[in-house]
DNA sequence: TAAAAGTTGTCATATCAATGTCATATTTCT
DNA sequence: AGAAATATGACATTGATATGACAACTTTTA
């Protein structure tokens, strides 16, 4: 499988060899890596470049993985980066501990680097669907990460960044509703300056660029509004009862 | 991940200013706090309020916080409630006894606000099911708290955003029954002026709304009225003594 | 480089769903 | 039956969302 976006992953291991190890074989997988050897540095940068996947090596002076895990997940800006736990062998028994704690996943050393790899973009294929398919479909829609296109039945649709991107939110986790705030977030950047609202007036764009030139009306209707909470992709209008 | 719905925190200690601290920091976390300086009211309160948490101070006069948390434990209503209970240095060999009488975590003061907000979010993430879980399931009856989805029998049924958060509180804890201040709490946030009665005929839709173009008649009685009390989700019918 | 075209954030206003309350009917318990 | 609690229909109001207009910016085009 291809990558068609830069993933930033975050890597934290105290010995310096098996870093230096993780942080050549992911750079051959063309991911974009960045490293710490100590817990509190890796919350500190995590919190700074927010990481699309972090890798934490279970035993580590200290702050350990656990705890930095914790930290992780205490913290709205860090809390959904998908975290990979390392341990030796014979650690097995906390391996309940790690997945209670929040780790998204848990590899055993000695592991292969392509093994790794391929649970990384296991996971980011959850969490990120975007970074690592090439499209991403619902319904007669096709978005294009990585040519930032998108199409209504193989007809192109033009969309500002802004709009892509907030499309791009909602198809990654269809159904999901967001909030506002998540949205910004997501589409605009973090700690950006926005009014809540606006995002109300992109989606209006983002609707009727999805429906301009079609009598199907449903083509508005892609996007679900939720009162109170926010917006969604619509899932099939089959079966509803109002 | 962020924070979706109202968390209730009952912080309990009998030193003013540490109890001040406590507050003014769940408080910049976005909990809803309630507060007691001694265990008795503690333990009123909680069986009141139902919180989704309990901070405990270890060390008080008269009921010390071993005992609020054993009567915590020993009634039905409060017995799940997570409990985080606070001590000074030098107390650590009793680290033991707080895990064993059935506290959730332990923390040692002095301790920072942001590792408290971690621990209890910790455990949030474990008890809380809405939170975390995908679904909650009831019979043919799915809630998907992230998508703010109900469907019975696979067919979606749209609430208006207060049905929706009783249906998800009666969810998390099938069976349980909540008084309409409860429900008042947790399905409109703390502190609204609103008239106990209007639980009623929110209720009222709800049952609507779940049994609407249904010929089975039960579907209205998923939700259980339980007089002078408040309202539960119905078990199943299976064992009722009439 | 300047004009044109496209994007973006905000506001004011329109629209509509959801809500809270009341009055009245119904149920339940003693 | 009588009292108390709950159920329910109706209705005004609240509050949230949709939308058009516009000015400030950016990017593209000529």
């Amino acid at each position: 499988m291809e990558i068609y976006q830069t993933i930033n992953v975050l890597i934290v291991d105290d010995e310096p060899n098996q870093l230096e190890l993780l942080r050549y074989n992911l750079k051959q997988a063309n991911f974009n890596v960045t490293s710490s050897d100590n817990g509190e540095q890796a919350v500190e940068i995590a919190e700074d470049i927010l990481p699309d996947i972090i890798i934490l090596d279970w035993m580590m002076p200290f702050l350990s993985g656990v705890e930095v895990c914790r930290k992780l997940r205490s913290q709205a800006s860090t809390r959904q980066i998908p975290i990979i736990m390392l341990s030796a062998r014979g650690e097995e028994g906390d391996r309940t501990l790690g997945l209670d704690i929040g780790a998204d996943d848990y590899i055993t050393k000695p592991f292969s680097p392509k093994e790794l790899i391929s649970r990384i973009k296991a996971i980011l294929r959850r969490t990120r669907p975007s970074t690592v398919s090439e499209v991403l479909e619902h319904g007669n829609l096709k978005l294009y990460p990585g040519k930032r296109l998108v199409e209504r039945d193989g007809v192109k649709i033009n969309l500002g960044p802004k709009e892509f991107n907030i499309l791009s939110t909602l198809m990654e986790r269809p159904g999901q509703v967001f909030s506002r705030t998540q949205l910004l977030d997501n589409a605009w950047g973090h700690g950006v300056f926005v009014e809540d609202r606006t995002v109300d007036v992109h989606i209006g764009r983002l609707r009727k660029a999805l429906s301009r030139h079609s009598n199907d009306k449903s083509w508005g209707n892609v996007i679900r509004t939720v009162r109170s909470s926010g917006y969604a992709l619509a899932l099939s209008e089959n079966n509803v009862v109002s």
